[in-house]
DNA sequence: TAGTGGTCTAGACCACCAT
DNA sequence: TGGTGGTCTAGACCACTAG
């Protein structure tokens, strides 16, 4: 192993402005977030205290401090004033808050239930090859459900995910609402981040049909790439929805 | 004038679990942010530096600086080392990273161009007085244009600002492609950030002219609510976007 | 009461920029 | 060369939680 312990100091040796310098608590991040995605701590654990940490780490407990500041903002730890820092959740609030972005137009978030229509082992096709970034004909696993808002059928969605990161996942006898819980629990892949892609499109025959509405209807499609911590695209989702009385909220910060 | 100058601490003396407790930082950065607000500094130019306003609010300069970051990150001001701390200025690149998020199925991001249709005094209806928070029937500016993506014409935009804040906008000569640039400069109101909420409609016989294509097409619809720096609801807007090759980029993290 | 994170301070040194 | 922001350290004290 290389760099497993402490941090080496790049700063006072490398020469002024050289490529690859890294401050202090990045490298610190860095290690963090290798211990997150090695499993070291499970989702709901505590970490070790700062102090703790900053004599572990061989840095002073300020640049703990701003590494894990910077995984809280990333919405990878929670912290608790008095209780200590632990390492984030995938429970209904986080992903309400971070991944649900469909509100009523009343302004009422609810996390969806879902109706489960197929789930199957299969061979990646070049669009999802393309954005899971894995070879065209490796083993996925593809889920097809549908997402009932308000007791609504309002979201047709397919989902398709590596075979390498999830072994198994086709063959389950059941598949829970809530699958970034799943992921974390029962592969260890933490999902971090996403980024959506959105269009309006036309309804087709499959979609009136499971959406109660008739060809050509307007849908919302999103399209989502979710991303593990280590950054590897872990899963590839599009969702044709319904938005009569829902809309999409996004913030412009 | 209650508080100005320094800053009143309030930690030694509230008693524990005191409502209205506030960490300093965060006191040094209201008073930052009115100074903001008042156009003290206006976009573009350098803040004193970190010492400065440290002894300027009577407080050290670590403190200072956390409110600057908090600052820098809700895109308020730039830090660039070395030179010193400016107020963001809505130069098109922090539009297109911050606010326009259209973006070319290749992955383009481009500041379109807009061509006029309307733009007249008119008063608040119900939908604008509600969004903006103002009376029913207070003067407002009302803007309707086309804007150009890759020189097609791809969305259809209406723009409501009130009256109190933009006053003669109505009747301006010419209005420049940037609006945010013109509330901030010729009116001293600086759109901090904004909601917007989206949906997929069918479009309209207009939309269909104006945007050539047929009725029925689906539009991406997005409603923009956009805050001055103090809070204050500065303008509405709704746009219409044909997203054939054009989709909506949202980061979720 | 002990232990945690949250705030605040003070100062040293580094990296970057303008001159 | 001088001034700026960026990083890193060390320690004091406050606020919150649990036992």
């Amino acid at each position: 192993m290389a760099e497993e312990g402490k941090i080496r100091r790049e700063a006072a040796t490398a020469a002024p402005g050289a490529l690859g310098y890294r401050p202090l608590y990045r490298q610190a991040k860095e290690i963090l977030l290798k211990r997150l995605a090695e499993g070291v701590w499970q989702p709901g654990q505590a970490l070790p205290s700062e102090p703790e940490l900053a004599s572990d780490l061989g840095v002073s407990p300020g640049t703990v401090r701003k590494a894990l500041d910077e995984m809280t903002a990333e919405n990878l730890l929670v912290r608790r004033q008095g209780r200590g820092t632990f390492v984030a959740r995938h429970d209904e609030a986080r992903i309400l808050f971070q991944f649900f972005k469909l509100v009523s137009d009343a302004g009422e978030r609810r996390f969806p239930e879902s109706r489960l229509l197929r789930l199957e082992a299969a061979k990646a096709d070049a669009a999802a090859a393309g954005r899971l970034r894995i070879p065209q004909g490796a083993p996925v696993a593809a889920i097809e459900r549908v997402r009932l808002l308000e007791d609504c059928p309002r979201v047709h969605e397919w989902i398709v995910v590596p075979g390498s990161l999830f072994p198994g996942l086709a063959s389950r006898a059941d598949l829970p609402n809530n699958l970034y819980e799943l992921y974390a629990s029962a592969y260890g892949v933490t999902i971090a981040r996403a980024t959506e892609r959105l269009k309006a499109v036309a309804a087709g025959p499959r979609q009136a049909e499971l959406l109660e509405t008739e060809r050509g209807h307007p849908l919302l499609a999103i399209d989502r790439l979710a991303f593990a911590v280590d950054g590897t695209p872990a899963e590839w989702r599009l969702s044709l929805c319904r938005t009569d009385a829902f809309h999409y909220a996004s913030e412009l910060r």
